[in-house]
DNA sequence: TACGCTCTGTGATTTTTGTTACAGACACCC
DNA sequence: GGGTGTCTGTAACAAAAATCACAGAGCGTA
């Protein structure tokens, strides 16, 4: 299999509403589209910063922050493989700047899309367009919820949550917690303790294991 | 000139891209589209609520708003005419419900489309298309921008910034003005009585008028 | 004018979050 | 094994925001 075939097959899997192009207007699209390798720690792009172009995620993830000039952040959302930055489209669309930075949270791979070849998909294909038009609709949702969420609930109800929601022997630093929910590290140490000391959870360098799911997440809906 | 003619003009004129239809289509479309008009204070829609259709705002406006268990309420954004609920869009495309309140807050008029004939717009008309992707990109980088403040701005500074975001002398309760910011009334007061002695504002029951919107706008920015 | 209503002012107190400042623990590398 | 850097624990303190509890002001109206 050469490569270029191999690519395409992958980014088929990742993104099947692709295979509802005619075969000839989708190696047009992506004849030269080479796939970009982009390891973790990479700033995909920042805020103020015009858009280059439109990627589609085939391997990897990528958080979407806000970070103020204090230093902290506030991780605004996730991209994994088969999504698509929303933001950019926003970008490509609204033909503004980005108004967040992207960091590469696991080594990405990615076919980027010039913006003619995107405004030409999202003019011509349907199907194409459902799928902005749906990541759009999730993630505009998705920061309602954010907004409330930082708002209304108090951080150890917001801890308790993004614990849940994650793999369960999870392998990160209490910082990265704390950038994820927008506060500072010594708070999320604390509260780790106090969910420690509930036996909800048992503590590791790097390492939290949750132990009774359920108090956690009664916990987080309380 | 006929109601219905009346109507159409006044269609059209907040939402000029409806001129670039075939007049068939536009008739099609609009002819059995009653103009509906809704009171202040009217819910328009509400949490975890289906979508009833595509509202096209001829006037008033409408703000759409999270509220917490405890009463405390968070203004999302305000909706104009020319404008249209993106959240309602938002629905339709990703079909899910409601996440949020629509509430009037200046008597509406608006034209209501029903989800067939939204999705049949979408679908041929690339101009509506890009009036709609336009708004979901406008409201996504506000949402962001939302998310930011209220996780890294001070109360006092958010304050300020709502202040000279609005018209001067501005007519409205501490309550209301908490409301929108996602805090309590007594919180408002305080921080306006701070305002004041530093003579950048004048108090009235119901009234605040600006004397100095630079120093408010610096402050905001701070 | 007297009543009732909403809106505002304000102090006292509590809760929650953030900050500062270290000390110890662990891991990796030489 | 010792040095270095990152990660974690923790106490004391400061700041911001929320809550409670009223008093009084302004306004419409009975």
């Amino acid at each position: 299999m050469s490569y270029s075939a191999e690519n395409d097959a992958r980014l088929l899997e990742r993104y099947p509403l692709l295979r509802e192009l005619p075969a000839t207007r989708f190696s047009e699209l992506f004849a030269n589209a080479g796939v970009m390798r982009l390891p973790m720690g990479t700033v995909i792009f920042d805020e103020n910063q015009p858009c280059q172009g439109f990627p589609l995620l085939l391997a990897g993830s990528v958080r979407v922050i806000k970070s103020a000039p204090n230093g902290r952040e506030l991780q605004l959302y996730r991209v994994g493989a088969g999504e698509s930055c929303i933001l950019t489209s926003s970008c490509l669309l609204g033909h503004s700047n980005y108004r967040a930075r992207g960091v590469v949270e696991q080594d990405v791979e990615m076919v980027v899309l010039s913006p003619a070849a995107f405004r030409a998909l999202m003019a011509d294909s349907a199907p194409f367009r459902d799928f902005i038009f749906g990541l759009f609709a999730e993630r505009l949702t998705d920061l309602m919820e954010l907004v409330s969420a930082v708002a209304f609930q108090k951080l150890d109800q917001r801890l308790a949550a993004l614990l849940v929601s994650r793999p369960n022997p999870l392998r990160t630093t209490h910082q990265a917690l704390a950038d994820e929910l927008g506060s500072a590290r010594e708070m999320v140490s604390r509260l780790l303790k106090g969910f420690a000391e509930q036996g909800w959870l048992r503590l590791g360098r790097e390492q939290i294991e949750i132990i009774d799911p359920t108090a956690l997440r009664r916990f987080s809906e309380l």
